[in-house]
DNA sequence: TTGAAAGCGTTACCAG
DNA sequence: CTGGTAACGCTTTCAA
């Protein structure tokens, strides 16, 4: 392994001067920069990034906002799993990891946590038990992690601040809005919802016997973009087939209640010609439960998103013939690996990482698991 | 962060004492030896690794055993680039990777890969230049990656060595074949074949209008255990349905040519029956080659095996309707990952890390391919 | 049985 | 502008 000393040697200067050249700073005599750039080419020097780190002893502090866990049936636990794998397995144990968790139907929520992650206050939940919180507890984060999935005015305000801050940001699960110059560019961690809308409407035909009659897409709660893109990449897929109707479903800010009659209404008119479904995002269960309401007798294929536990059960009882996953546990992973690297490394950060679109059925559901475990 | 410093200011002790404590070694009076361990536990010191490793200024070797990048269409490229990432992302720079390759078909050419691997000699092919090796390239290897893609006695004899020489191994793409206790045990890192082979049942049950008819399935090269397994998983998600017949097609140890004629000739008298083909390995592209002498005018569904550019391809032109990969990539990042873990950071290695199986339709095919780059 | 000191590869600081 | 030295957290060696 070839060392700073080697290089040092090898040029006829100090280590130091070596590490001026290598990071730039501080005044270096033209000819000896030279001298020691031909070292570094000509050895192919690789600094050791471990050693760097151990002696600038400094500990980093990552924020990772996303609604609160329970939000979404438990689904924003699992990219924060993902995210403390990667930092375990990279063995950084001068990583912190801090939640800041918002209700994701709630706007003024999240800029209390944006203003809690602008100012580097600490998180109420995170200090149940009363104690005092030390200095660590009010302090900047180093790097971001965050779901975007809130109003086009929140991301823009986020954006402000972080590009005010200089806080270098990943996003993961929604890309922010796509906006003008002059905002910070800030890298996206997940799935394409137009193509995983496109894999639905295939799926859903090959679970259809003969292509007539209606197919429907059915969201139920905040239709974000990412949701409506999903449903565009489904219906589209249907034009092909002439002789089928496409109908779409989309309800708002109701109760689970209310959804349950709602979907039901809206889908008595179609029983009679429904020949699939296509459920865009993990409200599967209501969608079910509308359908055995509805007393249908014969089967209507139907493709879901998100793996979540309920879902799990769907699949394996038959309910639901497919679920399209997106990985939300390597989002994580990604996107932390992926800060880490550039932040504590100083490596650069790549423009996007999209993950694979994965079909789950009934015969592969349990390989998932197994996965996400891991 | 909490240090061995800290731990040993709280115990009242040197720092020399606590890393005695720490690992076991040296003799340590039993009273302070509880102060410590108290002070650790008090202080919940976790070690850093990479110090650790540091001050060892060790470099690890890891060899990695496969069939020729070469073989079976360029697939085992991939799991060597896995590999290559994993030890990337964890920056270990104190790792190397040695490849040792054999020729699959030809069991003299792995036992001589072997002999390699156990007496640390180079690798022939890694000297080209005709340049002369300095010490390392007859060293050891500290821990061993390997697809066991061979006889049963070639893996005892592998086993042997491994137990011997006594280095950490890390098994991947197949298992080794079930035998008694006394040998060593090595993890596994890879997919469970049988499931895969359900679970092309299920799609191609999906691409069937109506279940009648034949079902077949074809294995084209080495029908090792894994390939076999695939196929009665196939074949046993077929059984359910009574009105439809199961036909198995298998070819060993032929050229190309040969390979075609002979499907042509199982193919024919099936034809007018056939409703469903299962390609169990790579070879879809002899399969829809034969089918095309035969002048099938019609599309007969079929469902292969693995992600290599000649499949990409036939799904995108729509002659394969889909595939199930065994995420070869993900396995050599795993693996790597795994061994290094415990190598290098003394951690203990799973019992096995399952693959999901994955499905590739033309609509996400795109999305798999983004992602093997990462 | 214990402590002190050197060294791993790097950066930061201070003198010259 | 340059070199020397201490320090990061840990292991190893040598004295005591």
């Amino acid at each position: 392994m070839i060392t700073v000393k080697d290089v040092a040697r090898h040029a006829g200067v100090s280590i130091g001067t070596v590490d001026r050249v290598i990071h730039g700073r501080g005044r270096v005599a033209e000819e000896t920069e030279q001298r020691v750039m031909a070292a570094i080419a000509a050895l192919d020097y690789q600094p050791n990034l471990h050693a760097r780190n151990l002696s600038q002893s400094k500990t980093f502090l990552f924020d990772v906002m996303t609604p609160a866990p329970e939000q979404d049936g438990g689904y924003w636990r699992i990219p924060l799993n993902g995210v403390h794998r990667a930092i375990g397995r990279l063995t950084l144990n001068n990583v912190r990891i801090r939640r800041r968790s918002f209700d994701r139907h709630d706007e003024a929520s999240f800029r209390a946590a944006l203003d809690r992650f602008a100012t580097g206050a600490e998180e109420p939940s995170d200090r149940v038990d009363g104690s005092v919180g030390d200095a660590s507890d009010r302090a900047l984060a180093d790097g971001l992690l965050v779901a975007p999935v809130v109003s086009r005015e929140s991301q823009s305000d986020l954006l402000a601040a972080i590009a005010d801050l200089g806080i270098p940001a990943v996003s993961f699960d929604s890309r922010f809005v796509d906006r003008g110059a002059g905002e910070p560019w800030i890298p996206f961690v997940g799935q394409d919802p137009y193509q995983g809308g496109a894999v639905a409407g295939r799926l859903s035909s090959m679970l259809v016997r003969s292509p007539s009659g209606t197919v429907a897409s059915v969201t139920l709660g905040r239709a974000d973009e990412h949701l409506l893109r999903r449903a565009s990449g489904f219906h589209e897929f249907w034009q092909r087939f002439p002789d089928v109707q496409r109908a779409e479903i989309v309800l708002s800010d109701r109760s689970e209640k209310e959804y349950l009659r709602g979907v039901q209404q809206k889908l008595r008119p179609l029983l009679s010609e429904l020949s699939a479904l296509f459920v865009t995002n993990a409200a599967s269960e209501l969608v079910v439960s509308a359908l055995r309401k509805l007393e249908v007798e014969h089967h209507i294929p139907l493709v879901g998103y998100d793996l979540l536990s309920r879902n799990i059960d769907l699949i394996r009882s038959g309910d639901i013939d497919a679920i399209i996953s997106q990985k939300p546990e390597l989002q994580g992973y990604e996107a932390a690996s992926a800060l880490a690297h550039h932040v504590v490394f100083e490596k650069q950060l790549p423009d996007e990482i999209l993950m694979p679109i994965e079909i789950v059925l009934a015969e592969n559901v349990d390989s998932f698991i197994a996965a996400e475990v891991t």
